[in-house]
Parts: structure tokens; sequence; C-alpha cells
DNA sequence: CTCCTTCCGCTTACGGCGTAAGTCGCTGAG
DNA sequence: CTCAGCGACTTACGCCGTAAGCGGAAGGAG
């Protein structure tokens, strides 16, 4: 049915047919992010992704453990983009600010599998490369041991929280509008009166806005903390 | 196999067999929780469920729709556990407090279900009395519209950040205590070196301390902002 | 007391999942 | 030219969620 490069067995190549790229881990690990990005998570399956890439489920166990090697592959395509410290000399607030716009804009680049990567647990050793940066602008900013380490995970709390609230607003919102007539029922003004007060900023939220609101927030109340 | 008090077909009783409680929603649900408490997220199947209360996966339909709902039906009793707010005419300080405080022991009461909880989207309707207690707040504290609503997300996404964090640092340590060479080699001192200078303190988290930390940083930042 | 509706747990079956095991054509080294 | 081994293949097993339909017990109606 296609044309092989090199090993395999059946189907035999057809002379005409187009060259199928080799398969490797990283066209594996790409594939899987294109398809949890246009079918949602619940639609990445090892015999989804071999077809997608025009082979048999089981050959993607030539070069993938199986499929939380799969989801590692995925978490660590994802946060390795933004590693980069472009300015490790330049003021602490703006690396700060810095690292939490790369994280973001790494999130919106492939929303749905940031959500993945975001639920799991053992990814540890591929925050870690987050985690010293984020460190490091503790010390800059002039805190030291816990004090360093409690700057640090409230930061990197309220970025991950956030990027949890956006995905999970963007969801509601979808749904809020197949469903006008439900919410209107379950939304009683008399139990929930400051919501429907706040209706209007509720259902058009500003996410650039409301992100960097909270970044401000935070980044100055951590500079007029006193110093350890 | 069992003696029934009503309905069902086989197995016929048995006389000496003890009487087998009434299947509910309620039962359901609550074995579902205790299952992942127990066994983890991935553990929990219809079929798993059924077996625990002694009863075949389809006769749970009869009083549930589907997997989805019993999800639904999880985060419903979880959060549906600190909906209280006992002192509306205290400072808003202390009920913004109480209230994280109460959103973090209901993860604690149930670590494994609430992270299931958390990285559900779908479930805005449950969490609207969370929504309309702090928005309450933030209008006490004398913010309104625009301002309100941003209040109330950072502080949410604050919270909730924080809680994907203690269950993403838990499952790291104990990955850790399990696997100490791979550490070592991993964790490379000239790449990571503000990480392994605060390794005693990463490694030993005083988590309520930590959590109070960031509140008290962000109260005391909100409680310095201008008013709308 | 009898009948009959309604409830509810039961069995069976289907398509899809992750993956262990084993087959075999192709390629490149000797 | 031979042949080892790489890599895609097929098959099969035990799980999963759930659609469909069965049948015994309880309790109201006559």
């Amino acid at each position: 049915m296609a044309k092989q490069t090199r090993g395999g067995t059946l189907p035999t190549e057809v002379p005409g047919a187009p060259v199928r790229a080799p398969l490797t881990h990283d066209r594996i690990i790409a594939t899987a992010i294109e398809l949890i990005e246009r079918e949602g998570a619940q639609a990445l399956s090892m015999r989804r992704i071999g077809a997608e890439l025009g082979v048999a489920a089981m050959s993607l166990y030539n070069h993938v453990p199986g499929k939380e090697a799969v989801l590692d592959g995925i978490a660590d395509r994802i946060l390795g983009g933004l590693e980069v410290d472009p300015a490790p000399e330049a003021d602490w607030r703006d690396r700060a600010r810095r690292l939490a716009h790369a994280f973001r804009a790494a999130a919106h680049r492939h929303p749905r599998s940031m959500s993945v990567v975001l639920s799991r647990s053992m990814i540890w050793t591929r925050r870690l490369p987050v985690i010293e940066q984020m460190l490091a602008i503790a010390e800059q900013a002039g805190f030291r041991g816990r004090t360093a380490v409690q700057v640090m995970r409230t930061f990197m709390a309220y970025v991950i929280g956030t990027l949890m609230n956006e995905a999970n607003t963007a969801a509601t919102l979808r749904q809020i509008a197949e469903e006008r007539r439900r919410v209107a029922e379950l939304v009683d003004p008399k139990a929930f009166p400051h919501v429907v007060g706040a209706a209007r900023e509720l259902l058009h939220p500003d996410y650039d806005a409301d992100f960097d609101f909270g970044l401000d927030l935070l980044i100055g109340a951590i500079e007029s903390l006193p110093r350890t």
C-alpha cells in the first residue's frame, strides 16, 4: 500500500505509491500532540496514533515502550520549548514576568495537550529547568533558603492555577454557548447574586489582562517582602 | 449468594447470608471515592465499583447514567462539603483565609480524588458556590466589576495551583524515595545549582506553612490594591 | 388471595483499549 | 552471496464502557 525506505513486511511496496517517512520517536510524539489538539485527550490511543501515521499500532512499540512514555514525551516536548533564559542579568521582575509568559505561551500553543501534561504527576524531571530558573530569580531578588523556595512555589502555583482555570473557563464558555436554556435555570439569582451581577465580566474574560493582573499583583507583593 | 431486601434476580437469597444494603447513587459515589483513594484513579472502573459493592457492573446503570456521571458525582460530593460560609459578617481577610483553608482541607481529605476533580473541565456547576462566595468576599473588600472578578480569579488560581503542586510534590517525593540512585544522576549540580542548593527545603516541604505563606502574601497584596 | 405493574439486579455481547508474543521481508555488513 | 537483525506486521488476551434484554420480588388493585 505504501512504499517504504527500509525494513518492514507487508504491505509490499507499490512502485507508484508515495514514500512513507520512517517511523521515529519524534514523529510519534508530534502526531500524538496533533491528535490531542484536534480531537481531545480521550481520542488518543496507540491504535489511533498508528492509523494517523499509516502504521499498525504495535509498530509504535519499536520506538516507544508504551503509552505512558508517549505522554511523557509530550510533556518533554511541550515543556522543552521554554527552557531558555534570554537575559539572566535583567531585573528579576522582568525575568519572572518573562518566565511566566513563556510558560503560558507554550500552554496556549497546545492547550489540550497542556491539560494532559499538567494533570500528570510524575513528570518532575521535565519541570526541573523551570524550577531552577524560578529559584535563581528568587535568589536574585534577595531571598534565601526556605523563603526562596516558598516564593518559587507561590509563583508556580499562580501560573499553573491560572492555566488550569483558563482551560476550564474556555471549556465552560463553550458549553454555555451550546445550552443557554439550562444555564438560566441553573444559575438562580437568589442563590448566586454576585455571579449574576458579574455575569458580563465572567462571560467575556480578557485572559491576557487577567493573567497580568494577578502576575503583577504577585510580583509587587514579593518585591515588598522583607529579605531573609 | 447474598440476601436482598427487594427486587433483583439471581443469585436467589440464601437464608443465612447477610442482607446486602440496597444500591444507591450515594453508595456508588462513596465506593468510587474509596476506590480511588485506595488504589488510584486508573483503578476506577464500573466493573471494579460493582465488585466492591458485590454487584454486577451493569447494575450500577440503574442508578447512574454512566462513568462520566460517577466522576461528576465525585466532584459534587467533594466540593459540596465546603459550601458553608459560617461568618458572612467577619473581616473579608478572615473569610478569604477560611475559604481557602476549607477548600484545601477537602482536598486533603480525598487527595487522589481531588486530582481527578481538578483535572476535569466541565464541572463549573459544582464550583459555582465557591465562585459566588469568593466574589462576595471581593465585593466586601471593596472591589467592583472587572476588578472583583480578577481578584477572585487570582485567588482561585493560587489555591488550585497550590493543590496541584502539593499532589505533584507528594508523588514526586514518593518516587524519589524509591530510586535515590537515578535522582543523583539526573540532577546535575552544574545544570541545576539552585535546585541542589535548596535540596533540603525542596525535599522536606512544610505544606501548611508554604500554603499560608503564599496565601498571606496574596491577601496582603489585594488589601493594598486601589479600590474601583 | 390473585394479578399485574414496576423496579432492579442479572447475563450476554460488541467494539475498542494497551500490549505480550511471534512472524517475516528488507537492508546492509561480512 | 550469505546472513544477522531491524522494524513493521498479525494474532491474541484480558481489560474497558455500555447497549439490549431477561426475570424474580415487592406491593398496589381488584
